[in-house]
DNA sequence: ATGGCAGTTGCAACTGAGTTGCGTTTGGGT
DNA sequence: ACCCAAACGCAACTCAGTTGCAACTGCCAT
């Protein structure tokens, strides 16, 4: 997905190139970060996007694999971090002082081993503490 | 915490021993799996109690640390399967067929590193797929 | 035992995320 | 250029959870 324009993801997954989509992919792609909806919404007002539209387009991405998303803080929020499809998953680090979300891509994460019977399809881990940032900051005290 | 009494374990944190928390936890120790508060308030349905009320309860049980909650299904759930406290953690399981969520306490659970300079409190597992029982009924497919 | 009060509860109204229905617009294949 | 399924905007709705407030009740001190 790396290395691919923001048009020819969408076109690569039968998406049609909309001018809210572009700027949405191109958006997540940037913010490198997961977004929730409303964080999305608040950066395309005044463009002419509807509310609707930001759910229906992060969803039509999540479908189409070429974003993640995860239940982190509370709300669902979405994330374009390369490598992206169904049942991948990497651990979701969020600040419990500015309330931001990461995606800890770097980190191995282990499977958890199902039960007798069991069938595991995916699996999240979420880690919650204090950031970098609010550490040194002090907030974590 | 498990061999205490419903009400040794209200008294020993300092909460007040009303017919309701009683009786909701002693629901919860009986049924070993996370519950919703709505599952809670059905079963309790007829006996006077309040949804605000049922909420919370579910909160001071797990602001004392004896209940954890976890945010598997798309909606909170809380359980009482012994030794809980802040932080503590251990894989949950979610049906992707017939929804229902269950405590892996068994299985051990891989702690994540941190990066440097933050600071990790607490970490959840997300597992999902399909259990035994819907695997068996061919609900996998 | 009883009096007081902090902790707890019930009720009603509210919030905020997400969904649904439907009529209109538009990308993109022919 | 034409057409239609896909995408969109709007409005109204659902559902989980919260807040404010008045009434009630464990439980501790007297």
């Amino acid at each position: 997905m790396r290395g691919r324009s923001a048009e020819e993801v969408l076109e690569g997954c039968g998406l049609k190139k909309t001018e809210g989509r572009l700027r949405l992919l191109k958006m997540l792609r940037l913010a490198r970060r997961p977004m929730s909806p409303d964080e999305v919404f608040a950066r395309l007002r005044g463009k002419g996007v509807d509310r609707v539209t930001v759910y229906r387009m992060l969803d039509a991405f999540f479908e189409a694999g070429i974003v993640h998303r995860i239940e982190a803080g509370g709300c669902r929020r979405f994330a374009a971090c390369g490598r992206v499809h169904h049942g991948h998953c990497h651990p979701h680090f969020t600040c419990r002082v500015c309330g931001a979300v990461e995606c800890l891509s770097d980190v191995a994460l282990p499977r958890v081993r199902a039960r007798r019977g069991y069938h595991v399809e995916e699996q999240e881990v979420y880690v919650r503490g204090v950031c970098a940032r609010c550490s040194a900051a002090g907030g974590g005290a």
